[in-house]
DNA sequence: CTGAAAGCGCTTACAG
DNA sequence: CTGAAAGCGCTTACAG
């Protein structure tokens, strides 16, 4: 007996062919009952995997969806990464997240990813280069964008909606008696600062109120940029009785400085955040803020992969799926005591 | 002219055969500069790019690593990743973060792992089955271990030093003068729990002081556990001055706990954790903790599997490294002004 | 329901 | 320094 491994060795065991090894593990064509169970106990007696490399030569499939991130330790992307997770281990593909360590990194990134032959990739990119556009566009692997359009025929994306995120937290705080109200966006010529202080201003036009312009600074996604923010504010006016941070860490560097500055959180004024990061129920007082439905982000951008991967959808539109968010109302504005020392 | 693809057509395009296409690309034996020019130019006007699948079923390699963990969603995770990211791209490697769910989840997910036929897996798991451990070591993949020894022949492991970290937060707290210092532990039954507790004994011990197990309580590594831990200590005493936690979050619900029962911290009681996750700076006061060097266990995971792929290094014993951490000293323990309102 | 054979795209001895 | 050929382990028409 010659010293066979793989699929031989199987077909061999099992007194089978080695096509008839291949049916009974890919069910692509009947088998009768008693060779599948021949077949399957020797499989079972050799302890045989087959060979992905093998197997992706001639199907030119991998099984395998690759998730993109700018930075694996923001925790919004972990989280996407869970979702996708729930949709794709039970449809038999595996889920490979890959960190470029920055937005910059994911251009670089990207052809090895290319390389690998994912069947699938899903990414969160802000600026993608024309030519990383021809690239994915060229490699005719299947992409889901996460929270924009990457402009790719046949990419489908997914995105929260953070303006009617905002309009909820603008309703809540002019239904709780608040009209003097600041917003401390992040980067000015950001989207996600754009459309969150639009929101904002929605909630104040349903109101039959008008937003002034003077109310908002722009400053960066992060705790500094908080406490920058609610000095540029104050400098403007001392009255507020409300801050509309465009996300939690800028939030909790606003409370740190309006703590410093001796106001009390929400009794002289309320502060709102965004995301709903595991820090935003950790800070005291806990912070109202708007959940983004990463895991949902996820699930929903490997459904969308799944169907493309099934075929039929190539000439399919691009869909665009926008997934509603949850207000989390905590103490930051609504705390019935006084704060405790 | 025949419509060939991959090597077949670049060697066509440059007028030579596809074994010195081959070599070009690996460099696996010299080839004159002439040639070399020829296939790349025609690599570069096809935008040809290898077959990993069929790369890997000659070459017995993938060039891809896997790191296995029970929870992306804990942040330790994902600066893990970085660190053996920044270890395993200059070499040539592409790392996929492979997500469990849960510790439980690994076992289910190694299957699919071992699949895939990764070089190498880096992984962080509590109790292994005989039965996975098994399937590893047949496997043949390389394994290397965080956090503990999985007890497999040639697998390496890579721990912190947590005891140490514990000796540096007890000395800094005798330093400070406090003396009735309670501890509150994770799951009483898990090594880290044992492990932190035992480096707190040894401060004492080296200042000459004994230390009375009536201080310590074990709950569970979360937040509840906190609030949970300083109930039980209050029942047994009410004059603690300094609470040892043994995470973070179980340094941010015992200081929950505290301000609930209108003590100041750390006027009338100081408080540490252990991790030191984002939430301990953002937290009022800044917790007092112990940097886990998450990034630099990734990067030495990463080096030891790189060693033993390099070969050679098959019959090297099997080694054991433990990173040394370092204390960081927050508000916590030493805020030099009253708590502030 | 089953088998023999071609071929996916590479790498690697073997020859020269 | 270069080429022809075998073969890695599968899947998939083609035949029966």
């Amino acid at each position: 007996m010659t010293q066979k491994s793989g699929i031989a060795a199987v077909a061999e065991t099992a007194g089978v062919s080695v096509s008839t090894v291949s049916q009974v593990l890919s069910g692509n064509r009947p088998v009768s009952e008693a060779t599948r169970a021949k077949v399957n106990a020797a499989i079972a007696e050799l302890g045989y995997t087959p060979h992905p490399g093998a197997r992706s030569l001639r199907s030119r499939r991998t099984e395998s969806i690759a998730l993109l991130v700018p930075d694996i330790t923001n925790p919004f992307y972990p989280l996407v990464a869970v979702g996708m997770q729930d949709v794709l281990l039970p449809a038999g593909y595996l889920l490979s997240i890959l960190d470029a360590g920055s937005q910059s990194g994911t251009g670089r990134l990207l052809g090895h990813v290319l390389e690998r032959r994912f069947d699938g990739i899903a990414l969160h990119i802000d600026g993608l280069s024309d030519a990383d556009r021809a690239r994915l566009a060229e490699s005719g692997t299947r992409v889901v964008a996460l929270g924009r359009d990457i402009g790719i025929e046949g990419s489908d994306y997914v995105e929260s909606d953070d303006a009617g995120g905002f309009a909820k937290l603008g309703e809540h705080l002019l239904g709780t008696g608040r009209r003097r109200i600041g917003f401390i966006g992040g980067e000015e010529e950001s989207d996600p600062s754009r459309l969150r202080l639009g929101g904002l201003r929605q909630a104040f036009a349903g109101a039959g109120l008008g937003y002034d312009d003077a109310a908002t600074v722009f400053t960066s996604f992060t705790r500094d940029g908080g406490r920058d923010g609610i000095a540029a504010l104050y400098e403007r006016r001392t009255d507020w009785d409300a801050i509309v941070c465009a996300n939690d860490l800028i939030a909790i560097g606003a409370m740190d400085e309006l703590r410093r500055r001796g106001l009390s959180i929400p009794a002289d004024v309320a502060v709102t955040g965004y995301d709903d990061i595991d820090a935003a129920a950790l800070v005291h007082p806990s912070l109202t803020t708007v959940e983004n439905p990463a895991r949902e982000i996820g699930r929903t951008a490997a459904r969308l992969l799944l169907t493309r991967l099934a075929g039929d959808g190539d000439d399919a539109p691009t869909q665009h799926i926008t997934l509603s968010t949850r207000l989390v109302v905590r103490d930051s504005t609504t705390s019935p005591i006084p704060q405790e020392r």
